[in-house]
DNA sequence: TAGAATGAGTTATATTATATCATCTGCTCC
DNA sequence: GGAGCAGATGATATAATATAACTCATTCTA
């Protein structure tokens, strides 16, 4: 059985209704959280909230400054232990190339990710692709390689940064 | 047309002729500067020998403690600039999801790349996976995207640490 | 009530990377 | 020869990212 070559979620749109998207993903977190008997704690849920306030990619440190308005006390570890959290439980993805992390669109589940990271815009969008996964899965079968995890990375810039800058 | 299923250089094979690789990946570097017109100096020689000591992916704090016996005033500039001039050359590859650097077995052109890493023995394969390549190529036409990078890193177990642990 | 598990506070430190300014070396141009 | 320039390196400082280790509080439960 083979691909629906469509991605599973809705990429975002140039323009879109961002407390729509923002909230969803806090309704899904609280759920998911609650069937999994995981706390969803204060802290972590402003740090999930501070994320999703843009789909940029965003800094440990700079959540930490934002964060300290709200909580006090807080210090790196405790960013770095709620980010461990969040990622651990899928709601968010941490960008390697950039050591920073953005909101995941389809959280919930551990998953393949391609993450195309805008130049210009900053934004990171999030796609299934899975065509490409079953490339790299071929691709591994040649090397004898055993994956456990598949991140891909690209820098570039996305439709609408490229259309503006070609204008 | 599809697909010459192969890769395009050989893979380090499990067991190999290891100073003849490391051979061949000076003599490259030094003819490829020669021909660009860059100088290929002593620290970079340096560093770029260090990188190939193995095929595992090397940090640049280690490269540093590793040539002070050789250049007694080596700084992290020292080693960071090396590395930015090694990179810029396509001579080594930065591996994002470790802060760390490997040695480039296809030296010389900028080009797309997939490195699989080994979590056990902590080897790098690099591969280059052009059916892969041209699956993102596919997916980036869908996303309206640019590209300007492709790096293509997966955590796994090479080959022959799966069966070292599977017997 | 003792003991385990979890989350968070606190302090300190480790790791990774860059900024800035000074110096040196080889080269060109006059 | 000497002024001027470019590229590489020296030297000092600091920024940015991340973890360790120990403490305490809360909650659950045996
Ligand atoms: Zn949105
Ligand atoms: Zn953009
Ligand atoms: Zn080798
Ligand atoms: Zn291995």
């Amino acid at each position: 059985m083979k691909t629906p070559a469509e991605p599973l979620f809705t990429p975002p749109p140039t323009t879109h209704n961002h407390q729509q998207c923002v909230h969803n993903a806090l309704k899904t977190a609280e759920t998911l959280c609650v069937e999994r008997g995981v706390q969803l704690t204060s802290i972590r849920h402003q740090v999930l909230e501070l994320i999703w306030e843009s789909h940029k990619a965003v800094k440990a440190y700079e959540l930490l400054d934002r964060i300290k308005p709200l909580q006090n006390a807080a210090k790196p570890a405790t960013i770095y232990r709620a980010l461990d959290f969040l990622i651990t439980q899928g709601l968010i993805h941490r960008v390697e190339s950039l050591n920073a992390f953005v909101g995941c669109r389809c959280s919930g589940r551990q998953h393949e990710q391609l993450l195309l990271i805008c130049k210009q815009c900053e934004e990171v969008e999030e796609r299934t692709a899975s065509q490409v996964m079953q490339a790299l899965a071929e691709e591994f079968q040649r090397a004898g390689f055993t994956a456990h995890s598949k991140a891909v990375e690209v820098h570039g810039l996305c439709q609408r940064c490229a259309g503006l800058s070609s204008e």
